[in-house]
DNA sequence: TATGAATGAGGCTTCATTCAT
DNA sequence: AATGAATGAAGCCTCATTCAT
């Protein structure tokens, strides 16, 4: 693999991206191709392989959405308006990015993707584990396993994405107003 | 289709749901039999085919784990303890039977079987539904869509289980405590 | 892989042979299969992969071939009508299975088997080795390297046997006893 | 097709020649020119197909293997003389070019290569041929067919090559010229 | 001349399903 | 009921060749 163009690489990720989202996971490399227009020989031209690509798609996407995430999201606010800020923003970029909220619960889910999944370093994902370390050791919120921390939060913000994607629930404002507030009781501290 | 022998049709879910959980939902065939020690032949007498067979098991496993989760939920109860008891249940059923639970997640989230998943009607589930509704009308719980309720609750159980599950936290009678009670929190009206 | 039917083994190893035979090494399965009139899910079924098939077929032709070449070849004779019985059988087998020996030349000369043909051992091959060296030990035959008396006799009624189907020579008893004669003379020790 | 830069070409040459050495006859281009160092679409300006070019290739290896066998391989020398030069002329250079050695190996025992190989005429040979014609002609060597004679030489020679460059045997000046006279031997007549 | 992205037929292999026994 | 050989469409990937730049 020598350098490749970033941009031709782009049209096959979001052609894999709505593939995956309409056929799973499984989903052949002959209707991605033909979602993005492009041949079955050019695909190996821009990857190694189905594997490597979904992996490197899958990367990318976390990166994304970590940063979306992330995104104004000063560390001079309190920590309160820094969680819901890190919430409402992750909430709502996955209801803008229904394919890859689809997308990550396939991948992060699908036992045969386990190994590769283990293997995978989200650098950014650091800032949330220390963000939420600070908490812990700040006494602002309980003391339980991060991923424990991270469900009952990020994990639930994913739900209602989805369940918003999914037509079942209207994430109006107030309703995310609700929720994210439920989210942060019931990680916070009470005196 | 003729009769057909209940018993060699738990053999077969029975590897099915242990290669499922190994290979993901696209578990080859061959796979399966070979787990379950049958011919690939028989397997067409005792199912129609492939989908039909994993929506089978998925009504039947989604039975067990509803009639698991009810065990011993008597309505003399007070509305948080039957709440506290299906929870439990709920979680301690799914920790004891990982691979349900891998399949659960694999089945409900694999968007090339929403159409399935949607025509599927699992009676017990209504006892669920006229539960929280009664919690909700009584003002015992807070007035959110029922998907909301349940992924505060259940919906957190699952993620626990599967923790548990993964190994990366350890699912002690003090943390089930805690749990229990932050997910009944989150669900709870406040007076 | 289970125990296989041998019969179809052995269609399947013609059809490969024809094909190979008229296509060279690289003869794509669709060919031999065509060939063989067997369809392309059932080649699976009796191997696993082309590679280790040709390498199955390499050493069940190598072992025919010892054997016919070793026919008749009593130790009671001496040592010179051993080895006329031995030539003579040799290249009238090659004559009569053009197939094998075009695969033979194919195989043992391709560079990307070579690792294969290292790992190759048959057996029967220990008995020319040993009665070469018998030979050398007893002083009727030239002290040359093993690979170097192969090439002077075998080697060189492989080719005759190559002229012969190719037409480019007429192997009639004349010429054969000619060849034999002139092999024998290029090991045989002169006192 | 434009005038052909010679260097390019050789330069592609020798890249293919290592390829085919290493991966066989159907060393794909990509190989070939990632070996070169070239482009893709510099080969086919160069050459018309993959076909063509081995072919080519082919007959300039061939042309200049017959140069350097019969370097300094005068006439003016007896017969013997001549033939003893060439055999060794012939071996020290494949030995020294021993992916030529292999090349020619693949090509001319490639079934599917038959058709070419019998077109291509090399004119150099007809020198060997007459060499041969007359030695038969003035009842120096034996009345057998041309190919006979050929391999019972040369074909002797180069399998002792290729044994040398597979390093199964030692190709000194001592092996070289017990080799050369057991050649000889077996094409001279006797008196 | 030179590059390398692009094509698509075809290669090897898998897999859901059928069928003779 | 039960087996497992058989089928062939379809999956992933490669490769000779072309073409815009």
């Amino acid at each position: 693999m020598t350098i490749k163009n970033d941009n031709k690489r782009e049209i096959i990720f979001e052609a894999v991206l709505v593939s995956i989202a309409k056929y799973g996971l499984n989903a052949p490399i002959s209707k991605m191709v033909k979602e993005s227009g492009i041949s079955t020989g050019i695909f190996y031209h821009y990857f190694d392989n189905k594997e490597m690509m979904i992996e490197e798609l899958y990367k990318k996407l976390k990166y994304d959405f970590l940063e979306a995430s992330l995104c104004d999201c000063d560390k001079k606010y309190t920590y309160y308006n820094q969680f819901r800020k890190i919430w409402i923003n992750s909430v709502k970029y996955l209801v803008a990015h229904p394919n890859t909220l689809k997308f990550f619960w396939q991948f992060e889910n699908a036992p045969q993707l386990a190994p590769q999944l283990d293997a995978i370093h989200t650098e950014k994902i650091n800032i949330f584990v220390d963000f939420i370390k600070k908490g812990i050791s700040e006494g602002i919120i309980k003391d339980l396993p991060l991923i424990v921390i991270s469900d009952l939060t990020i994990g639930v913000g994913m739900q209602m994405a989805k369940n918003a994607i999914n037509g079942v629930i209207t994430l109006d404002s107030d309703l995310m107003e609700d929720l994210v507030v439920t989210s942060w009781d019931s990680i916070r501290k009470y005196n």
